[in-house]
DNA sequence: GGGCTGTATGTAATCCTTTACATCCCTCAT
DNA sequence: ATGAGGGATGTAAAGGATTACATACAGCCC
C-alpha cells in the first residue's frame, strides 16, 4: 500500500503526532527533529491521505459548482473566475455541467452533498423550494442569475436591466424610434431582466411601443439568424434591434447579410455580453459588457465568506455599454 | 452536529452494520428491518458522510482535470464531455483551469494528489519528466494533445496533421498554388502538428514552398487580424490562407475586411476547429471539425478504463473538413 | 434432542489523520 | 532543594463509515 504517517514516524523514530506537527507546521518541534521527519517523509515519498485528513478535521475544502449547458465563452470565464478565487483560499472545485433535467440535477446535488462545503448554482429554471428541501440549511449556497430576494440564499447577478436600458437608449440617441428586441429563452432570468430593461426604456423614451417588436429567441446563433426574417416582415420595419446576447447578434449579422442588407445602415444592432468575437465581427458589435470572470470570482467570494457571516446578500454586477460599429458609431476601440 | 449512521441505528433500533447494509443494498436484511431503517434515515435527514466512506473504502470516485487557459468554446466542450462520461460511472470531477506557470501547476497537482483516482491533463508545455517525478506511478493519467509515445502515460489527441493536410489540399483543389499558413503558438502540440500537416501538403502537392508563407500566430483573434497586414506585404501575395484555428480565422476575416478586400475572392481561407461561430461568420468559415466533446468523453473513458488495464495507449480522433464559403465553395450546409 | 445449516443481526477492527491530554525533563525562582 | 512553568514529545481518542467475524436463532434431519 501507500505509505502512511506511521511509516514516516517509524523511519524518523518519532511518534505520529510529531510527524503530523511537522507537516502541519503548527506546534513547536525541535529543529533537529523536524529535519529528521522531513527527510523521512521525503525518503518514503510520503503523501498525506487527504481523505483521512478531511474526515478528522471535518473539512473538505471543496465547493461544488453546477452550471448548465451554456455559451462556451461565458461558461469558461465563470469557471475560471471561480477557480481563481477558490485557489487563493486553497479550495477545490467540484464541477457538474451536463445535467439536463430536474431529476438529474437532484441526483447530482445529492451526490455532492456530504463532500462539499458549499454550492454555487447557476440553473435557469431552478425551483427554490425544491432546493430548500434538498439541501441542509447549514450548507452555504450562492445562486447565480436568479430572481433575487426570493429566498434566504445568497444571490449574484449582472445588472441586466440597466444594461439593456442603456443599449436601447443608445439606439434612441442614434435617432431610432422603432427598436425591436430579440429576447432570450423566457425561463432564463437574465433574459427576463433584459426584456424588462428594454420595455422600461421604450416607455421612458417614448419609442414605438408595439408588442410585435418583441421577437422571441433562445440565445443561440441560429435563433438570431432566423429572427431576421420575422423582423423584416414587420411593417413598418424596425430600424434597430437590441439582441439579448451576442451569440444571437452574430446570428442576426449573418441573417441580415443573407437578406442582402447592411448593418448598421439598414438595421442598427446592439448585443449583450461582449464575448471576445464581438470585437472581431464585421461590423464590430456594439454590446453591453458583462464582467463574467468577475461573476465567478465574486460568487466564490460570497460563498467562502458565507461560512463566516451567513447574511443572505443579493448583489448585482454593473454592466457597461461598449460602442463599436454595429449601432452606427465609429468604434471606440 | 449532523446525524451519523449511529443516530440512524439508534432510531431504528438496530446496529450500525445493519444500517450500512441497508444503505448499500449489498447484504441480506429482512424486509421489515430494511423498511424501519429507511424510515429512520428519512426521519433524521441522514446523509452519509462521504469522507468517512471514502476513507474506509479507499476510493474517492473523483478524478482531477487540469486545463489551461484556452478558447472558451473548446474548453466548455471538453469539460462537458468529461463530465458526461464521469457521471455515467458515478465519478466526480475536480477541475483546475487557472494555472499559469509550472510552479503553480505543480502545487495544483500536489494538492490534487491523494484526493483523486486519476488525472486528465491538457498542458501545452508540459515536461513529462517533471510529471513523472511528481506523481506516483500507480496513478492513472491521460494526457491530451501532447506528443504521443513519449512516455508510459496514455495520450489522446486530434488527428491534426491529416486535418491540416486536407485543408491545404482543398485550397489547392480550388486552384491555389500559393497557400500561406497562420500558425498557432509554437509550444502548442496541436499547432505543431497542424503546421506539419501544412508542410506535408505543400510538398506533396507541389505548392509554393516559401518559408515566408509561414506566419506565426498564437491562436487569438487579434493575432489573426494583425497577420493580414504581414500577409499582404508578401510578394507575390498568397491567394489562400490556412489558419491554424477558427479564432484566428475570424480575426483574419476582420482584418481582410479592414483592408478593403474580400474573402474568398482576394484571399481564400480555411480554419480549424469548427467552433459554433464559424458557421455564422460572413462569409461562413470553411474549417476542419474537431470532435471536442468526444475528446472529453474519450479521455475520461481512457482514464476510467486505465484502472483496469494499465496499457498505455495513444489514440487520435479523426477530424473532418467542413466546406462552407470562405474557401470559395458554396456552403455545404 | 442434538447437531447442522443458513439467515439476520451485532461487535469491533479498520481506514489515516489530527489533537487533547499526559508525560518527561530541563530551567529557574524561591 | 523543591516546586512551578514550559518546551518537546508521546499516547490514545476521536472522526464516521464499511466489513470480517462472531453470535443468535430458526428450521430441519436423523
Amino acid at each position: 500500500m501507500s505509505t502512511t504517517i506511521r511509516d514516516v514516524a517509524e523511519e524518523a523514530d518519532v511518534s505520529v503526532a510529531t510527524v503530523s506537527r511537522v507537516l502541519n507546521g503548527s506546534d513547536s518541534v525541535r529543529a533537529e527533529t523536524k529535519e529528521r521527519v522531513l527527510k523521512a517523509a521525503q525518503a518514503l515519498d510520503y503523501l498525506p491521505n487527504e481523505t483521512a485528513r478531511n474526515l478528522r478535521t471535518q473539512k473538505t475544502r471543496t465547493v461544488g459548482v453546477l452550471l448548465p449547458n451554456m455559451h462556451g465563452e461565458f461558461f469558461a470565464q465563470i469557471t475560471r473566475g471561480l477557480d481563481q478565487r477558490a485557489k487563493e483560499d486553497g479550495h477545490h472545485v467540484l464541477v457538474s455541467n451536463s445535467h439536463t433535467d430536474e431529476t438529474e440535477a437532484e441526483s447530482v446535488i445529492r451526490s455532492l452533498l456530504g463532500r462539499v462545503e458549499g454550492l454555487i448554482i447557476l440553473w435557469p429554471r431552478l425551483d427554490i423550494g425544491f432546493l430548500e428541501d434538498l439541501v441542509p440549511d447549514s450548507l452555504p449556497i450562492v445562486l447565480l442569475s436568479t430572481s433575487a430576494g426570493a429566498s434566504h440564499f445568497q444571490t449574484l447577478s449582472f445588472e441586466n436591466r440597466a444594461g439593456a436600458y442603456a443599449a436601447v437608449e443608445h439606439l434612441a440617441e442614434h435617432g431610432h424610434e422603432r427598436v425591436a428586441i430579440l429576447t432570450g429563452d423566457p425561463v432564463n432570468y437574465d433574459a427576463q431582466m433584459r426584456l424588462a430593461g428594454y420595455r422600461e426604456a421604450v416607455q421612458d423614451l417614448g419609442l414605438d411601443d408595439d408588442s410585435s417588436l418583441e421577437i422571441e429567441g433562445d440565445f443561440t446563433q441560429e435563433s438570431g439568424r432566423s429572427a431576421v426574417e420575422k423582423l423584416l416582415s414587420l411593417t413598418p420595419s424596425p430600424t434597430a434591434l437590441f439582441a439579448s446576447n451576442d451569440s444571437m447578434a452574430l446570428g442576426v449579422l449573418r441573417g441580415v447579410h443573407e437578406a442582402g442588407l447592411q448593418v448598421p445602415e439598414d438595421l442598427a444592432l446592439v448585443g449583450f455580453d461582449d464575448i471576445p468575437t464581438a470585437r472581431f465581427a464585421t461590423p464590430s458589435l456594439t454590446t453591453v459588457r458583462t464582467p463574467t470572470l468577475e461573476l465567478g470570482r465574486r460568487a466564490m467570494d460570497a460563498l467562502l465568506d458565507a461560512s463566516a457571516s451567513n447574511q443572505p446578500t443579493h448583489r448585482t454586477l454593473d454592466t457597461q455599454l461598449v460602442r463599436r460599429e454595429s449601432c452606427g458609431c465609429s468604434s471606440d476601440e
